[in-house]
DNA sequence: AATACCTCGTTTTTT
DNA sequence: ACGAGGTATT
């Protein structure tokens, strides 16, 4: 008797299921060829066939979303208990979630905050406005912007690189005297830059940049160790260190499941090689045509690699699309195999061919964002109730990219949800609540006090807050604790009266801290918050528009009860294996030390952000507050309170929709510039985007451009990009003999209609509402263009 | 003298 | 939305 959990599975799908859990496998799968089906059967598999224990499993998703999404499907063939036993999550969950747990082993504070990105290019930033590297790179005539230094340094960690395995590159490759053991023993940027100045002399301005980057990248460590705070590639890169310094500490896991293995950089791949150091039992999905991230250090090197190391490894592809109609996957395919390194692949259409997709240029971007708005409430009218406007989505190159669809979607009166636009986390009333709570957590946090310290206004200025900063960095200690230590007079005040300005700061982090350390949830320390700096008053005084601010603050505490509620249920747990030492007593994680400390204020004060090298190895409590701060700094939700009831469009970004579908896809400003983007550096990752992209499409297909587009306020003449130009020839003379694409949308006959059903799903179109629904839009039609 | 308030230009893609 | 840059206000 056939499992419930193999029903419906085609014969390659039935093998990655059945494969052998101790053989390494690769699942290289198509786009909508059923992976998701298959990994989660393949859970189930190992767990129901070959007795492996959930709490044993580690399955890596590529989003926090695709992770709640498999948990979901999971349930269905497992109990609650045995999902919530798996450990599942982003690479960047997983290592944080252990790093909690473990930091001592990798000699960080189990308080540590994580850093997002906006902080850590701040923090560059910073540095880069210091005085003394100002100059020296105004005398080299270099410009170095804090994004394309952040992303260096981003980079050089996304391979595992520390900045001396910079710098000893470095030394070897230039022809500058070597300064290798004095730099070494001293750490990089201890040299002034006067003194590279004259080091650097001889050198050309490649190296001269790569120099400074890795100073600044050791700069930017130091800055991150001292403020106890790890940014997205740390909690990689310490999670390596964890794994691979501490192999007990991964001896749980008897089998890992990566998806979209594709896009996993050279630290993940470590990773997920130190989780199965023991077993050696892997299972990835993946699919290089759908390899979209390298600008971000992914490397499908990764599936070769993997080959390499796992020398048994087997592969599986699945070939059978049961997403798309014929003609959808032929344009897709047409487009992705422009790229002459592609490994040839096929996908077979197991729907029937269906409409041909629409390519058509429009005069101007307005023309174009208005036709697609018609065009959505056209193809709702006439699939008679079949399609609603959740069935919609239109797959952007960039976010910006949608201001002129939403105004054109509002005119048109037909309800839009922007996926991905600005996250709810990164609003900036989300982020002030979130700082303070931050500070409260992990006082060495500078970034959140930065933020907050003069949130609401209590006249502390650039100049105050500066000095203080002198001041803490004299005596070693956090600003926060000198302001705190300033406000009780164990300090001379600052020239500007800062002790009376600070009071209710420092006040409202003292009585935050105490309820935090009585085990407070966070839901309840916002509302304490809100009340202790009056935020809402300062929202109604500052903001235009405070109110829909208001209502995020509220979004926030429901955010935060959620996770108070469900705090264990989510998440699994770690069991602790015997390590040396007792794993139940805990570390005094630094958030008693304000009270007990007895400094001498004169004397070189010694803050404990860091734990003693020494300490035996403890693991740390997770208390409420610290689950709510690090789920908030890894999602990514939009927190748009979404009433379920009402259908819209969805607009989003084609990165956004990897994983996702839609019966009906819009791709606009198909054009030069865009599709690739004029920025971007690899070509055939933008054309495998547009792959990705055109491949989200179930039922029908538009690809659109204009041929002028307003942009910074100016006329620019656009081109058709070549990615669909290679095949269609220019839009000027399009050859009709690979007619790929139809020039006009299809006419939605009663066949297409029945046909496009089929592909959903869906029960047949419902002719009545299908002439009312015509007839309505028709008498709109008119209205609108004859009477308004 | 420090801080507050105004305007301007900029913004690929995301854990 | 956030800096940089200016001017007005404390």
């Amino acid at each position: 008797m056939a499992s419930a959990h193999l029903v419906g599975l085609n014969q390659a799908q039935l093998r990655a299921v059945e494969h052998p859990p101790h053989i390494p496998l690769q699942i290289l799968a198509g786009p909508g060829s059923g992976k998701t089906k298959v990994l989660t059967s393949r859970i189930v598999h190992l767990v129901t066939r070959h007795a492996v224990s959930p709490s044993s499993i580690c399955a890596v998703t590529f989003t926090n979303k695709a992770a709640m999404e498999m948990r979901t499907r999971l349930g269905k063939m497992l109990t609650k208990e045995q999902v919530r036993q798996i450990k599942m999550g982003t690479f960047h969950a997983l290592c944080a979630q252990f790093l909690r747990k473990y930091a001592t082993l990798v000699g960080i504070g189990g308080n540590f905050t994580v850093c997002d990105a906006d902080e850590s290019k701040k923090i560059i930033g910073k540095m880069l406005k210091e005085s003394d590297l100002k100059e020296f790179l105004k005398s080299c005539s270099i410009t170095l912007s804090e994004g394309t230094a952040m992303s260096r340094i981003s980079q050089s960690k996304a391979k595992g690189l520390t900045p001396h395995d910079l710098l000893d590159t470095w030394h070897s490759t230039s022809h500058t005297a070597p300064r290798k053991g004095k730099s070494k023993e001293k750490g990089p940027s201890l040299l002034t830059y006067e003194h590279l100045n004259a080091e650097l002399g001889t050198c050309n301005t490649k190296q001269i940049i790569d120099y400074v980057a890795a100073n600044l990248f050791a700069q930017y460590e130091r800055t991150l160790r001292d403020n106890n705070s790890l940014d997205f590639d740390d909690l990689l890169v310490y999670g390596v260190k964890l794994f691979g310094e501490n192999p007990k500490v991964g001896t749980w896991c008897e089998h890992v499941l990566v998806d979209e293995f594709q896009d996993t950089n050279s630290v993940q791949y470590e990773l997920m090689r130190g989780l199965a150091a023991s077993s050696r039992c892997v299972t990835i999905v993946g699919d290089p045509d759908q390899s979209i991230y390298g600008w971000r250090s992914a490397e499908v090197e990764n599936l070769a690699k993997m080959r390499r190391d796992f020398a048994t490894t087997q592969q599986i592809m699945l070939e059978d699309n049961y997403r798309s109609t014929g003609s959808i996957l032929a344009v897709s395919l047409a487009i992705v195999a422009q790229d002459k390194a592609r490994i040839k692949k096929t996908l077979n259409a197991t729907h029937p061919q269906g409409p041909k997709p629409t390519l058509h240029c429009f005069p101007s971007d307005q023309a174009e964002a208005s036709a697609v708005a018609h065009e959505v409430k056209r193809l709702v009218a006439h699939m008679g109730g079949v399609l609603s406007f959740d069935d919609v989505g239109i797959l952007l190159r960039y976010n910006s990219l949608s201001r002129v669809f939403e105004s054109a979607f509002r005119k048109e009166g037909v309800p839009t949800r922007i996926l991905g636009g600005q996250r709810f986390f990164e609003r900036v009333e989300v982020k002030d609540l979130l700082a303070y709570l931050q500070l409260v957590d992990n006082p060495a946090y500078l970034p959140a006090f930065g933020r907050v310290v003069n949130v609401p206004a209590r006249g502390l200025g650039q100049k105050s807050i500066q000095e203080l900063l002198v001041v803490a960095g004299k005596k070693g200690m956090s600003p926060l604790e000198v302001a705190e230590r300033i406000y009780e007079g164990r300090m001379p005040d600052i020239k500007p009266p800062v002790k009376r300005k600070i009071g209710d700061f420092i006040l409202s982090l003292k009585v935050l801290r105490k309820l935090a350390s009585e085990g407070a949830g966070p839901a309840s320390l916002i509302r304490r918050l809100l009340e202790l700096v009056q935020y809402e008053t300062y929202l109604q005084k500052t903001q235009e528009d405070w109110e829909s601010r208001w209502e995020n603050v509220k979004e926030l505490i429901n955010f935060a009860s959620e996770m108070e509620d469900d705090l264990g249920v989510r998440s699994f747990d770690i069991e602790s294996p015997d390590l040396d030492k007792g794993e139940d007593d805990w570390v005094d994680n630094g958030e008693d030390e304000y009270d007990e400390e007895e400094l001498d204020d004169l004397g070189f004060a010694e803050v404990k952000t860091r734990p003693e090298e020494s300490a035996p190895a403890k693991t740390e409590p997770e208390t409420p507050l610290r689950a709510f701060l690090q789920a908030s700094m890894l999602s990514t939700d939009t927190g748009q309170t979404d009433e379920k009831d009402k259908p819209k469009v969805t607009i989003t970004t084609c990165h956004a929709a990897k994983g996702l579908e839609w019966p009906v896809v819009f791709i606009p400003v198909v054009e030069e510039g865009v599709f690739p983007s004029a920025r971007a550096e690899d070509k055939e990752e933008e054309r495998r985007l547009l792959y990705v992209a055109c491949t989200r499409a179930q039922g029908l297909l538009y690809l659109t451009h204009a041929s002028s587009r307003m942009m910074n306020g100016e006329k620019v003449f656009k081109k058709l990009s070549e990615f669909v130009s290679v095949i269609t020839g220019p839009s000027e003379v399009r050859r009709a003999s690979l007619a790929l694409f139809s020039e006009s949308p299809p006419e939605m006959t009663y066949g297409q209609c029945r046909t496009l059903a089929s592909v959903l799903h869906r029960t047949a179109v419902d002719s009545e509402q299908r002439t009312k629904d015509v007839a309505e839009l028709c008498v709109l039609v008119v209205v609108t263009t004859y009477g308004g």
